[in-house]
DNA sequence: TGCGTTCTTTATCGTTCGATCTAAAATGCG
DNA sequence: CGCATTTTAGATCGAACGATAAAGAACGCA
């Protein structure tokens, strides 16, 4: 019927990701990200729409590439070392991370608030997506008796949010091992205390 | 010697603060700045410089009344009630808090490192005063045997560090009660541990 | 092969940005 | 009372922004 699309959807959406990521919502111009997508501007508008709908699609993307991924590798894992693992890979990924870009998820917290009343609704799901995986750890490990019971699931996978979000924000100002490591310790400590006599 | 500045450089200053809080860095236009502290544009630029030079200014006047103005007021009381009243303070705030603003000092955090290397070292210095802070108060309860040696008083204050920035990006998307005194509620029981047996 | 549709490129729209210039107004000092 | 100095207000600078218009190019279908 029509011409076809010259390039490539995914690949420029994986481009909008990276050019998004490194750049925050507001820093990535318009211009800047059809450069990097590799197409003309009007290219970018007839295919996404425009900046707001294309930055929700690359968020999209990147959840769906770094948190739900990683979600579901971890999730097979004895409880304990689920999380304690899943905290390692992320201290390892704000190590390796130069370029002190973050992660894209918790960035756009602090991005889409202030202009986008509704493109919370989406970030706020993924994060309880994040803490539902926390507790399905939890409550696995209760149920198996390697996680305490002194505290209940529901509230030990919040703090393991909280310290999610803590050490990647710390990680952005300061991505010291020793720091970072240090954060966890107690938390794991925390989870094998017994029971309160 | 010459005409004396018509405007009040605090009252300015503080009225910069709310601005640049409530709208971010690059959310704040210098006009919307000048409109908001009383004065004209080329005063704006007269008696602050540049832009940055104000927002470095306001900011650090923002931490100045918040980030260690609350250390002062609990410095003085006994270790383990000065931590829970801290992250009581920090939950009130964030629930009171209507317009979703959060912490002018974590936002910082997301907004500065981006263009403005340098500007991060003095929020790196007052994260590391919350964290001292922290320390003071961890070390005093483990003397006084009211909170535990089972984990090191640096290992305890980088969790209690972590907790408060978690609980402020936690705030930012969910401020609800029940969940961020759940946050708090596990790492209260951590400081009273016993030490493992 | 021509028609209708969609995509691509280029140029450009109006707005807003941070920052500056100009000139008038307001002071203290001699 | 001028003179020097600084602060005001208002106009305006060039650059960059998000978004669009116009025109040609590439396809499927008749």
């Amino acid at each position: 019927m029509a011409r076809p699309r010259e390039f490539d959807e995914d690949a420029a959406l994986d481009a909008a990701v990276r050019c998004f990521w490194a750049n925050g919502y507001e820093g990535a111009s318009v211009r800047g990200l059809a450069a990097s997508m590799g197409i003309a501007g009007a290219s970018l508008y007839n295919a996404f729409g425009d900046k707001q709908a294309l930055y929700h699609r690359a968020l999209a993307r990147y959840v769906e590439q770094s948190v739900q991924d990683r979600i579901g590798r971890f999730e097979r894992l004895p409880p304990r070392q689920a999380i304690s693992d899943f905290f390692e890979e992320i201290i390892a990924r704000s190590l390796a991370d130069e370029q002190r870009q973050g992660c894209m998820l918790v960035n756009s917290v602090f991005e889409c608030s202030l202009h986008d009343e509704a493109a919370q609704i989406p970030i706020i799901d993924v994060v309880k997506q994040i803490e539902a995986f926390f507790r399905r750890c939890v409550e696995a490990g209760q149920a198996g008796r390697t996680i305490t019971s002194a505290q209940t699931a529901e509230d030990l996978a919040r703090l393991l949010l909280a310290t999610l979000l803590g050490i990647r924000t710390l990680a952005r100002l300061r991505p010291e091992r020793e720091l970072l490591e240090g954060v966890v310790r107690p938390v794991m400590g925390l989870l094998s205390a017994p029971t309160r006599p």
